[in-house]
DNA sequence: CGGTACGTTGAATCCGATCAAAGCGTGTGG
DNA sequence: CCACACGCTTTGATCGGATTCAACGTACCG
């Protein structure tokens, strides 16, 4: 698979912890400080500059973590689904605003237990490390499409990693509006419509009711965007 | 100097580490098996796909960290300057080529000692995960700028940030070629080129002979980039 | 001296942005 | 139940910043 999807950072799968040995005793340790909250659609989780108290993992739904620029410009830095997590930062304000597109389950880690445990517990660092590690490689891929690649070649890569992220094969939820999508990927809206529309007519998609797309040439969108970004040598 | 620290971004605040009382240890027992590498102006320190069989930490020069794509464009994820580090990847192969572009001392951390020793010692795990922290608010805070600011905006930016990262005050070393900054920052270097000319005629900066810019109006600059970059509420 | 690699500058082109307007869907209040 | 309004999307026309193509300047080095 190409480097622009499947970076790994496929939240799903980094943090119920890949070296299962560890799991068990990071898992059992945080478990212990872990809430469950709920969040309605259109809800704020917290805004860019407020104090950081919590690290959260979405359990069900769609979130949104952006960037607001002073003149209004906005940046979507990530959408996260089921597996995703966010509030891991460095200083102690958030550096997103975080944002329910649905309806959203999640569990809360308060940031001074979670921090604390962390601080001598070694399976549970080593699990946030391993995770901020992909997060970060994902970041790199990112602005390497966001760098680089033409209009047709961003939809495409993100059309595939929503597939790869959210487990569908073929069918897939858009929670996000086109404007989501456009500043998610450096783009407006109309170029987004557009764009859509071009794979539409090309019958490389099928898009449904609004809230869904369906990948019918996998193969096509493949070819564009990995063409952008398989390694050379 | 403490082992592991420096992001790159902003070492010096980054990594000497907050809690100062753990950094000792960590520093400790990292320096057990750490060793000293010098590579040549042009050297690569490794390419992308290669095996990842260490942690490196720059001590003096400069690296360049890119990635090429397939047709041949390439992206430069980032400049390495002294405390900078590269080579903590998730997987176990580079996801990035590193090579330099000054004569560089680094030093070289075993992959399979470093993670052995982060996976029962707390004090470097947290040291390690707080650097790649610092590196993923640094990439996002990147995407912006790819996703969202004007040529002049980047360019601003990105001189300011070398500012910041090199502890230079008003002087700054270029030892990138236009190439490279083109490819960092998503331009071309004809649209680099002509804007570095626009900030020269501005009287905003003095291009030095040609390995050196020295900015004149700081304020100027920090207007384009922070109007730019600076959060919103 | 060539030669090569890097940088600057100019002119033409193009992709995506911007401006503008018209569909569409959904939900709410008359 | 329908009318209307509001938010989102699509489509069209035009604009503009950055790219592309091309040429020339300049520094370094064998």
């Amino acid at each position: 698979m190409s480097a622009l999807h499947h970076t790994g950072y496929d939240p799903a799968r980094v943090i119920p912890l890949a070296p299962a040995a560890r799991a068990p005793s990071a898992e059992a340790v945080l478990g212990r400080v872990a809430t469950t909250i709920r969040a309605a659609k259109h809800e704020a989780i917290c805004h860019d500059g407020d104090e950081a108290d919590a690290y959260f993992r979405v359990e069900t739904g769609c979130l949104r973590v952006s960037k607001t620029l002073s003149d209004g410009r906005r940046h979507v830095v990530d959408f996260l689904f089921a597996g995703g997590f966010f509030g891991l930062t460095q200083g102690d304000t958030c550096d997103c605003t975080v944002e329910a597109l649905t309806d959203t389950v999640l569990t809360r880690f308060p940031r001074r237990q979670l921090e604390a445990i962390a601080e001598r517990d070694p399976a549970t660092c080593n699990m946030l490390r391993r995770a901020v590690n992909a997060a970060l490689s994902a970041a790199q891929v990112r602005s390497m499409l966001l760098a680089r690649l033409s209009a047709e070649e961003r939809l495409a890569a993100f059309l595939l990693d929503l597939a790869g992220r959210t487990g569908a094969t073929r069918r897939l939820p858009l929670p996000m509006t086109r404007v989501d999508i456009g500043d998610y990927l450096g783009l407006t809206i109309e170029t987004v419509s557009r764009t859509f529309t071009k794979f539409r007519t090309r019958g490389w998609i099928h898009l449904g009711a609004s809230q869904d797309v369906t990948l019918v040439a996998l193969d096509r969108l493949g070819e564009l965007s990995e063409g952008g970004v398989l390694q050379a040598a």
